[in-house]
DNA sequence: CAAAAAAATGTACTCGATTACATTTTTTTG
DNA sequence: CAAAAAAATGTAATCGAGTACATTTTTTTG
């Protein structure tokens, strides 16, 4: 057993240092002042400490408070840029108020996300941020239930009321399609999507609602739902493009779908049809997509914030039993998404 | 306050429902098992504790163990592809092992870097994967000397002898450019890199060799160094390209580079110069960029999962004062990179 | 200025799990 | 089978910070 360096500082050196008790001590350094403290022993404690290098124990604080000061946060999968500016966001948030983020993948799979929420939640987080893996919310209603504060980020999950924060999806690809059809389109698709995830489903209905606003009668094969992925978007592409009347304009459901459309347009090489596409989500990538014409794009650093800092509303909450912050009681903030020509 | 709505069993309720001491159930329910107990004790115990939902409370466990199950990662952005897939790996690893991950962005400066670390250290993690932020390492090496178990990913860093796990960077961009010169291309520019990181710097001199070996006088104008980012990569080839007989193949330092100067032909349109591109790190877009003709590709993932693995086996080096893990001792493990035509 | 009120500080117990050491039970052995 | 050894279990102290309650000091007030 290799003995550390330097025997850690407690509390009672610090009180020794200074001349008083660990009471005092403990009331000038604790998380949020818990009696009245004569401004030079004040000084006197904080000297003290500074002079031993005291840190505190979180563990024995932890055990005291029964909190953490820190919140989980789990997404579907991490290598995705758009997750990660949400990450950035909410860990920005949670930095200034002093609380620490812990990340974890639920690989896009629900019983991974049921044991990593158990496990995290075993570990005394103060609160959770989730993107749901899927649809399907119950296990997090239940953890919710047993008070544990939760805000959910981009996509909802049905059986919860839990608070979310997401974006104005279908306003999204409402004016995606009605920039297509102020282009002159008329033949338009709609790509990929889960239907049982929110996102793809709002999705799907602002493209119909435009449509049906400029009195077009949607064919049934313009709508090429299927999954999320690169691969979806590619074989959904192929699909349409086999048709004998091919649509003139696409609407893609997320940026990934996207790319498998353009990849598929790509091997093509030279007969390549003169189709545009209208997409989801901006990335330093989207220029170099050909058919690319229209980006909705979502505010996720901002989604990120909004989310962190309504969970550390939810958890001061919690121990407060009172509303705080502006936007307490909504239960689901949504960001407007600003479309651009790519 | 609102009362949690279930009182947290402890060690004792769990004592009492098996008839048995705290002492018993805990070296039932230790970490690592602590003392010899009954085979029938042990299934009283295990039975009692399930039937009554005993969670360990982790603060209580940490106070008298001194030990969080937990790995601090600190990467210098999140919304990174590179970075994240390292994430992935590391967290893969670190699972399977009982531990947690807990991430953070030292969102590439050097001083946030070190708040960041001194944070992280301060909440007891066991052990800290870092990929540096800059090449000066000081503020690691003081950490990793007061006995912080530490390794560096992807890139080291100047003044430490910690341990680190990377990629064969000079090997990797020796094989770009050996297959450019074997495609017959003699005029061959390397572009981008803060050459203070030692990755760039590594990348270089793997370009400098192939370029060597094969007899080639490497003109100054042909080193394009100045950065590591998207804008770096599109002022370097805008200066290039005014260059009177500008290379015809270039290797690009890294993928954001290599972006920045595929975006500035995308601005040339029609004109394009028939250029040649040869970068580091694959991604879903690659097959957009035109001019991309090698890819050289890092084992992100693998490096994480080595990450992972050998801070895990650090921490019990620490505890046990033994040599743990087979690749105990290498100061840096570098993992081999594959190159592959686009 | 004495009595009452308010402010400052201290004492000692608590949070829940681990563990050194003590005690009891079981097994081994000559 | 008694003595010694090994195994199983229990008792109680401990980790370090927070806090209820007690005590002391200072300030206010009639």
């Amino acid at each position: 057993m290799v003995a550390d360096r330097v025997m850690r500082k407690t509390i009672r050196d610090v009180a020794v240092a200074a001349g008083v008790s660990t009471a005092t001590v403990s009331r000038v350094l604790a998380l949020e002042k818990s009696g009245p403290v004569a401004e030079k022993t004040r000084l006197r404690v904080v000297s003290a400490a500074e002079r031993l290098g005291y840190h505190t124990n979180h563990a024995a604080r932890s055990l005291k408070t029964r909190t953490t000061m820190t919140v989980a946060v789990l997404f579907p999968e991490l290598a995705n840029d758009f997750f990660m500016d949400v990450a950035e966001g909410i860990e920005r948030e949670l930095n200034t108020q002093g609380y620490t983020m812990l990340m974890a993948s639920s690989l896009n799979a629900i019983e991974e996300e049921k044991k990593r929420i158990a496990m995290l939640a075993d570990r005394m987080v103060d609160g959770m941020v989730v993107i749901p893996a899927s649809s399907r919310g119950e296990h997090l209603q239940a953890l919710a239930e047993k008070g544990m504060p939760m805000i959910l980020v981009d996509r909802l999950a049905e059986g919860t009321d839990i608070e979310a924060v997401t974006s104005d999806n279908e306003g999204g690809t409402f004016l995606l399609t009605k920039a297509l059809l102020a282009d002159g389109f008329r033949r338009i698709a709609f790509v990929g999507g889960d239907i049982t995830l929110s996102a793809a489903r709002e999705r799907l209905s602002g493209y119909a609602r435009a449509l049906a606003e400029a009195g077009i009668q949607v064919k049934p094969s313009w709508i090429c739902l299927g999954g999320m992925e690169v691969a979806d978007g590619y074989r959904e592409m192929d699909v349409l493009l086999k048709n004998h009347t091919p649509p003139e304009a696409m609407v893609a459901v997320n940026l990934m779908v996207h790319l498998g459309m353009e990849r598929r347009l790509l091997d093509m090489n030279g007969s390549r049809p003169p189709l545009v596409i209208a997409g989801f989500d901006e990335s330093r990538y989207t220029p170099f997509l050909p058919a690319c014409r229209y980006i909705a794009s979502q505010d996720a650093v901002g989604m990120g914030r909004r989310a962190g800092q309504r969970i550390i509303e939810k958890i001061r909450e919690k121990k407060t039993g009172r509303r705080e912050g502006e936007n307490a009681g909504e239960r689901i903030i949504r960001l407007p998404v600003t479309i651009s020509r790519s």
